[in-house]
RNA sequence: GCCCGGGUGGCGGAAUUGGUAGACGCGCCAGACUCAAAAUCUGGUUCUCGCAAGAGAGUGGGGGUUCGAUUCCCCCCCCGGGCACCA
């Protein structure tokens, strides 16, 4: 009997699928782990290679606690809606919903062919209104909700309400407007439309007018995270800054929350880093500068934030951004046309080309600043290096402390105060904050750390000043003029959003013929009739929507009473393992896990951070091949034709690297037409281009010419240039795309190896966290492996198991796999546990044992890895039931033997004699140094053990 | 520029966290079976010298701590990722 691969797949997918082995039930004595994936959006292109990387291991490790004991949630659904769904249906002219439909099909079957232990029960699709009736009312919670600053959490606006009525809003200063002020007599006497308004600038999801990141192309606005280097995340078009009515998230709000929430869960530094980065906290103070006026006697106040306030006698010139209300206020008339034309230099210029050329630039204001201690006047300049949206749009410049300002300072020759002494070089900034100040009246002698201190309070008492704390990190745009997205629930009357009432709820997404936008930069639900008449809001909710929170919806997926019930969420509470790409890491993990804490806020669930543990997976990368095509055109005059293109071996090509003359040389050699001619002036045109070839027509590095030539009209007539008859193919890693013809398909994988294959390889290939080309060659071994292990059990065709008991070395090496495999599953290291399978099945073979007692625990262990040839072989084995039904907690102990092992035992590298250990000893205790004081310190003579080690698992050595 | 990772055979990667470096797999070489091929099995495979036994070198480079360093410390080089006028 073969090891029949596809025949066992096929027959234990539908098996499993009929029984429902899969479905995992909210009631259940057995303690809980929550298992998930970062889920897809379902993208018309279908999954490559890469993508199952994350899926089998968070399998492997699902099915591993299942086994251990655990109910297990191990779900998997879409993330349906957003900007990539409805590109794809303006690409193709169907409509989103019919190909995104078409696509999840298509993602499933290719999931199911791998195997995967989803509970497909509970799946969950972002675009289905029994889904986003929820995501809308999430929204409308946080519509409805404020953040309570003393209490630190979100809060019913009820509640600000009621505080407003009864002592106006001096406890919490508004965070849309800082300087909004009113009583609680004020509040009683605004109007509707006032009050409106100003709720609207304490809601946790508020509407209002704000510079947006406006994408022409994708005609739609896009968050901070989607704009990278100026241009759009997705499809690399340009970003401009726009003003715009929009909704947005207040999650500058839980800035801080977010950041104290990362020493709570179990993420990598980066990540950690990445998102602490993203927030950017610095604390410092705001100082209060005056400005005289020119020609008048009045002074403006001009607020600066300084992370450096002890800095404050070194500064020599204060910056505003360009944009800065002040600006037009101060300017000299001596300076006025030099600021506007300089104003209108900053504005010409887009976001794209201040981030690519920084160069030092700027304006004197002709205005003078006055220090609040010293009285000095200090020159005010304008620069575009100074951001209008970060602070207060204004810095104080201490040139000796910071390199920026000490540039700017040389560049306009403007003189630079030490406060630093010998610590200043005199050329070079140094920010160091290590350094006693001088020059600095009541500071001076003072270690920077401690000056700080010194000057808030000085600041404070005098009232020029307050202790600050400052965030990199903007509220978030969420809404898109896009169609297909969640419609917001909300409408508008004279310019006030009334939410809709509960009972209306799923607003449904109606149906459009096309995706036009609407009129003013509206998106295309403007261009419906219905939908306006109600005047409805026109916007949809972004992507990042429905991902915020699919991973409670998971836990009670069929409730239409509630988002999921507290009953479910109590027991399920946070994600044990969650595994996915980096891509998210300033994105959905921010907005999910801020969603988390409002939600947990409001009372709705227990625990506010949705994921305990998160792992990201590495990216498969493809590996491409390329063919050297030889570019040539001949003069006029020279009397041959030749019409066949001409492809260069990549051997050539590197032999004559960096000589062309002899390269073109050795190919015109080789082409009998072209022979004889001269390189030099028969040729107008001559090189050579490297091309993409389809990986599938390359075997190895070597090309199958007949295979290429038939690829393609263009190339049927292609005549090879090598050195041998083999044509030798150029190869690189890069990400794996279409447009590189480097993509592998894992149905193709599957067909020819087989689904547990194809996962062992996967994870044998390397650390799951690491990126890694994939190289089909090497699948080899791993299904060489399988084939090896179904040996095991039809050693000469027939089953031959045996009911005999195990000898010593058989039990070696049984327990050094469930060590060994526990281990390295527990940590992810699925990659050193699949060779820890191969030396087992290796070792078994050569001992030639086919004993139940040996590889029934085998088995189990290699489920979670390859669960269709173990599942077969167990009903082999057993008759009935199933291996992936069991549940044996603390399986490896089930079988440790009460065998004895005899090892050499040595002192500092000789040997001297042997020992007899339990299995149980060595299973655990290895090296314990309870073993070493037991029974090796006696034999030593008392001298002190410094430590065991077991040497290749054959022998211990005992360093004393 | 700043902050994280990382650098080990021809290749992907191991190394019990300071203890025989190179597990396991790919590739390659030799052999067995076969009319032959495939499949399978056995042995070999870090490099240099040597027929061999063996000797020497060896974890990006240089220095240090240690009986002992891929592992710890300092300096430098290279690769991957993230951030980048955030005052």
């Amino acid at each position: 009997m073969e090891y029949a691969f596809r025949e066992i797949e096929e027959k234990w997918q539908k098996r499993w699928k009929e029984e429902r082995i899969y479905q995992v039930s909210n009631d259940s004595d057995k303690p809980k782990c929550y298992v998930l994936d970062m889920f897809p959006y379902p993208s018309g292109a279908g999954l490559h290679v890469g993508h199952p990387l994350g899926y089998i291991a968070s399998d492997i490790y699902a099915r591993y606690k299942r086994l251990q004991g655990f109910n297990v949630l191990h779900p998997m659904g879409f993330d349906a809606f957003g900007l990539p769904a409805e590109q794809y249906a303006i690409e193709t002219g169907q409509h989103p919903a019919v190909t995104t439909e078409k696509n999840i099909e298509a993602f499933k079957k290719q999931m199911d062919n791998i195997g995967f232990c989803f509970d497909w029960s509970r799946e969950v699709r972002t675009s289905d209104p029994r889904y986003y009736r929820w995501t809308q009312w999430i929204f409308l919670e946080l519509f409805h909700s404020w953040y309570n600053r003393e209490a630190s959490k979100a809060e019913p606006i009820s509640t600000l309400v009621n505080i407003f009525e009864t002592q106006g809003n001096q406890a919490h200063p508004c965070p849309g407007e800082a300087s909004l002020r009113f009583s609680s007599g004020e509040w009683l006497a605004f109007g509707e439309n006032k009050r409106q308004k100003i709720l609207m600038n304490y809601r946790l999801c508020y509407c209002g007018i704000g510079e947006v990141n406006w994408c022409e192309a994708l005609g739609t606005v896009l968050a901070n995270d989607e704009v990278v280097n100026g241009v759009s995340e997705r499809g690399g078009y340009p970003v401009v800054k726009k003003k715009l009515r929009q909704w947005y998230l207040r999650i500058t709000e839980y800035a801080d929350r977010l950041l104290e929430g990362l020493g709570t869960v179990d993420f990598s530094e980066a990540m950690k880093e990445m998102q602490s980065n993203w927030i950017g906290r610095s604390s410092g103070a705001d100082i209060e500068f005056k400005i005289k006026k020119p020609g008048s006697a009045d002074a403006l106040p001009l607020t600066v934030y300084t992370t450096r306030p002890d800095t404050v006698f070194g500064v020599d010139f204060m910056v505003l951004a360009p944009e800065h209300a002040l600006v037009s206020e101060i300017k000299s008339p001596g300076q006025a046309a030099a600021v506007e034309d300089y104003v209108a230099y900053v504005q010409s210029r887009s976001e794209r080309e201040r981030i690519a050329e920084k160069k030092i630039s700027g304006c004197f204001t002709g205005a003078y600043a006055i220090h609040p201690f010293s009285g000095k006047q200090i020159p005010v300049w304008i620069s575009e290096y100074v951001l209008a949206g970060y602070g207060t749009g204004a810095i104080m410049a201490v040139p000796c402390g910071d390199e920026r300002d000490h540039k700017f300072a040389r560049h306009f020759n403007i003189p630079i105060t030490n406060i630093i002494g010998d610590a200043y070089n005199g050329h070079e900034a140094n920010p160091s904050k290590d350094v006693r100040l001088q020059n600095s009246d009541f500071l001076n002698g003072l270690p920077m750390a401690e000056a700080i201190e010194v000057v808030i309070r000085k600041l404070e008492t005098e009232g020029t000043g307050l202790r600050k704390v400052n965030y990199k990190m903007r509220d978030a745009a969420f809404s898109r003029q896009r169609y297909w997205g969640e419609p917001f629930p909300i409408r508008w009357e004279e310019g006030i959003a009334y939410p809709l009432n509960e009972d209306r709820l799923p607003l449904e997404l109606p149906y459009v013929e096309t995706y036009k936008p609407g009129p003013e930069g509206e998106g295309p639900l403007a261009n419906i009739p219905e939908w306006t008449a109600q005047h409805l809001e026109t916007n949809t909710m972004p992507g990042y929507a429905g991902s915020s929170w699919y991973f409670l919806r998971y836990m009670d997926p069929g409730n239409d009473q509630v988002f999921a019930s507290r009953k479910a969420t109590d027991y399920w509470n946070q994600v044990d393992m969650y595994i996915g790409g980096t891509e998210h890491a300033v994105g959905h993990l921010l907005y999910s896990r801020m969603w988390t804490k409002v939600l947990s806020d409001l009372g709705y669930i227990g625990f506010d951070e949705p994921y305990k543990k998160l792992v990201n997976q590495g990216m498969i990368q493809g590996s491409s091949r390329f063919v050297y095509a030889f570019n040539f055109k001949l003069q006029p005059e020279i009397p041959v034709t030749f019409d066949h293109p001409v492809f260069v071996s990549f051997d050539v090509c590197r032999k004559y690297e960096n000589d062309d003359p002899g390269l073109f040389k050795f190919i015109l050699s080789r082409i009998g037409e072209l022979s004889g001619l001269d390189p030099e002036k028969d040729f107008s045109t001559i090189g050579v281009i490297p091309l993409h070839v389809d990986i599938g027509l390359v075997s190895g590095n070597e090309l199958d010419k007949e295979a290429f030539r038939r690829s393609n009209p263009k190339y049927a007539g292609a005549v090879f240039v090598s050195e041998t008859d083999q044509y030798i193919c150029g190869s690189e890693v890069e990400k794996m795309s279409k447009s590189k013809y480097n993509v592998v398909n894992p149905d193709d994988i599957v067909s020819r190896y087989g689904a547990d294959t194809f996962r062992m390889y996967e994870m044998f290939l390397g650390p799951l966290e690491q990126s890694k080309p994939w190289d089909t060659k090497g699948i080899e071994g791993v299904h060489r492996f399988l084939k090896k292990l179904w040996r095991l059990f039809f050693p000469d065709g027939s089953l031959v198991v045996n009911d005999d008991a195990p000898t010593e070395g058989e039990l070696r090496i049984l327990h050094k796999t469930i060590k060994k495999v526990k281990e390295d599953t527990e940590k992810l290291s699925f990659n050193t546990a699949v060779s820890q399978f191969m030396i087992c099945v290796n070792e078994l073979t050569a001992l030639k044992c086919h004993k139940k007692k040996v590889l029934e625990p085998l088995l189990i262990l290699l489920t979670p890895y390859a669960p269709h040839v173990t599942e077969e072989l167990w009903h082999l084995l057993k008759g009935a039931g199933s291996v992936l039904n069991a549940s044996y907690p603390g399986y490896a102990e089930k079988y440790l033997q009460e065998a004895t092992f005899t090892y050499p035992v040595a002192i500092n590298g000789k040997t001297r004699t042997e020992m007899t250990f339990s299995a149980d000893a060595l299973q655990t205790d290895m090296e314990a140094e309870v073993l070493a004081d037991n029974v090796v310190q006696k034999w030593i003579d008392g001298k002190q053990v410094k430590k065991m080690i077991v040497v290749k698992g054959r022998m211990i050595n005992v360093v004393v």
